[in-house]
RNA sequence: GGCGACGUAGCCAAGAGGCAAGGCAGGGGUCUGCAAAACCCCCACCGCCGGUUCGAAUCCGGCCGUCGCCUCCA
């Protein structure tokens, strides 16, 4: 993996195999996400499920920043209390998340609930001569810390020429930063030895890491963004503090962009798709494929044609794995693979170990993907071949080991990427109302169909019905259903072994 | 000004010295009552200019363009 703090990309060894500890640096609660956040921690998620799949143990915590200038501004503004946009906007991410299938982290700590282990790190440092105490606030001494800038690669006299930085004349250094500042009135404060006060920004992370992880941990995340200040302010107040190398891996995302000037998406610039909205328009399958379509390093731009082509990428996945499964369900085995039976067991096995070189090197995604999709194809193949009944590929009982490897195989795989893989039955309201409305209205229905019913089973009865009208040659009628179906977002597939319905 | 990334087919995106994975879209077939899905076939010489090399999209230099960090930010 490729470790932002040497640049390069070196083998993962962890502190005490099999363990790792990994901590995401977890999101600002003044309001909801976006798909810029979506993408970093389906990222971490895929990272996570990766290290788990190669038999590593991953302990996971990502941290919710719950006190913070923009969520005090907004208390202020609405009446309402930190805590409470804080719980709203964690309710709302977790049900998020939840939906793009993103493993939950095994905590996910608050800073206002961390203020002890923050208060003893900044008494510690100002102890140890790394910071010092000005009119209420403490700051971190960057002077006092030899190798400041390591994980940015910069240094403090580079980043003095040119920079907006505001002058502050308590400060010894330009670039000293807060760890604790003096409460302003109305503002939600803690008790320190220097008055009431909260955290700086970046010590919230030092303290939970230690918290939940230890002094010590494997690897830390976050996007591309939050390498300089946070990230490199946090190895050095913990590093002052501990005395100790703080992580060993440091992962970080390159940005979601948006937008003609393409952009990184982002909550000040209010260049923003919403999660939202999102997974109003296009499956977790879909989106997860989009955001993994390129490497995590590489910067990818949200633009409807690139996220739609994801999702119908998607769709082909779900589709082999589902005639693979049907075939198996349909068929039983007789334990004797056809020749191309044991060509798709060979397939099923080369992608497995494809796949696995592409996300062993750096978490190569795209590549990883690609290997599905060659399955799917190799898949197909032999699902089309049955399903035309063609000689050459074999008595179906001969395929249905090889097709039950194979689906073994996409879940597995597939289940590395977070993918879900299953075909849609979930109902929206919009859609249960269009079906009854059709029943009731279709001639050809009159009689054969009662408009109660789950949707699903309903579909079912439809095209039986329809299935009825084509034995009997009434295909006007027959296109009539389909087409009408189409037009409320059920699509219809005739096949040799009768018809099926999707939502799209 | 400092540090860094990127520029591959209509779109998205891997590859990183030996004649360009994959997806979406498009074209042509097969199957089908028709359609869809699926299968088969077709569709790039890698921003520009030099250099190194038997050989470069891959290495080096220059140029052009885009983006990121240096302030809040996944």
């Amino acid at each position: 993996m490729t470790n932002t703090l040497t640049g390069r990309k070196e083998p993962f060894e962890p502190i005490r195999p099999p363990e790792v500890r990994m901590y995401v640096c977890g999101v600002n609660l003044y309001g909801p996400a976006h798909v810029g956040h979506a993408m970093s921690y389906v990222v971490f998620d895929m990272i996570r499920r990766h290290l788990e799949w190669s038999g590593y143990r991953v302990r996971h915590v990502q941290n919710f920043t719950d006190v913070e200038d923009r969520i005090v501004a907004r208390a202020a503004a609405e009446g309402r209390t930190i805590q409470d946009i804080a719980d709203a906007n964690i309710a709302r991410f977790f049900r998020e998340m939840d939906a793009l299938n993103v493993t939950r982290a095994h905590v996910y700590p608050r800073a206002t609930h961390t203020i002890p282990k923050i208060l003893e790190i900044v008494k510690g440092l100002v102890d140890n001569g790394h910071a010092y105490a000005a009119d209420g606030d403490v700051y971190f001494r960057v002077t006092a810390d030899t190798d400041y800038g390591k994980l940015s690669h910069r240094h403090l006299e580079d980043m003095q020429a040119g920079a907006r930085i505001a002058v502050d004349k308590r400060k010894e250094h330009p670039m000293d930063f807060a760890l604790w500042t003096a409460a302003k009135p109305g503002e939600p404060s803690w008790d320190s030895p220097w008055g009431q006060g909260l955290p700086g920004w970046h010590i919230e992370c030092s303290a939970m890491v230690m918290d939940h992880l230890g002094e010590q941990i494997d690897i830390h995340g976050g996007g591309h963004d939050v390498i300089f200040p946070h990230h490199e302010n946090e190895i050095a107040q913990s590093e002052s503090y501990t005395g100790k190398p703080f992580v060993k891996y440091w992962l970080h995302n390159a940005l979601l962009r948006l937008g003609d000037q393409e952009e990184k998406m982002t909550r000040h610039l209010g260049n923003i798709v919403s999660i939202e909205d999102a997974l109003r328009r296009y499956t977790p399958d879909g989106l997860r494929l989009f955001l993994l379509s390129s490497h995590y390093r590489n910067p990818l731009t949200w633009k409807e044609d690139a996220v739609e082509a994801a999702d119908r990428g998607a769709e082909r996945l779900r589709g082999a794995l589902e005639a693979a499964e049907t075939v198996v369900r349909r068929t039983a085995g007789s334990g004797q693979d056809s020749p191309p039976a044991v060509a798709l067991r060979a397939a099923a096995a080369r992608a497995r170990e494809a796949f696995r070189e592409a996300m062993d090197d750096d978490f190569n995604t795209p590549t990883a993907i690609g290997e599905l999709f060659a399955l799917a194809t190799e898949t197909n193949r032999l699902a089309d071949g049955l399903a035309k009944q063609r000689s050459e590929a074999g008595p179906p009982e001969g395929a249905v080991g090889a097709l039950t490897a194979a689906a073994e195989t996409f879940r597995e795989l597939g289940g590395v990427l977070g993918l879900r893989l299953s075909t849609t039955t979930e109902t929206s309201e919009t859609l249960e109302r269009d079906v009854r409305r059709f029943v009731s209205e279709e001639p050809a229905l009159a009689g054969a169909v009662a408009a109660d019913g789950a949707v699903p089973a309903l579909l079912d009865r439809i095209l039986e019905a329809r299935q009825a009208a084509r034995a009997r040659k009434d295909f006007q009628a027959a296109d009539r259903i389909r087409d009408r179906l189409g037009e409320i977002g059920v699509s219809v597939e005739d096949y040799p072994a009768g018809s099926r319905w999707r939502l799209r």
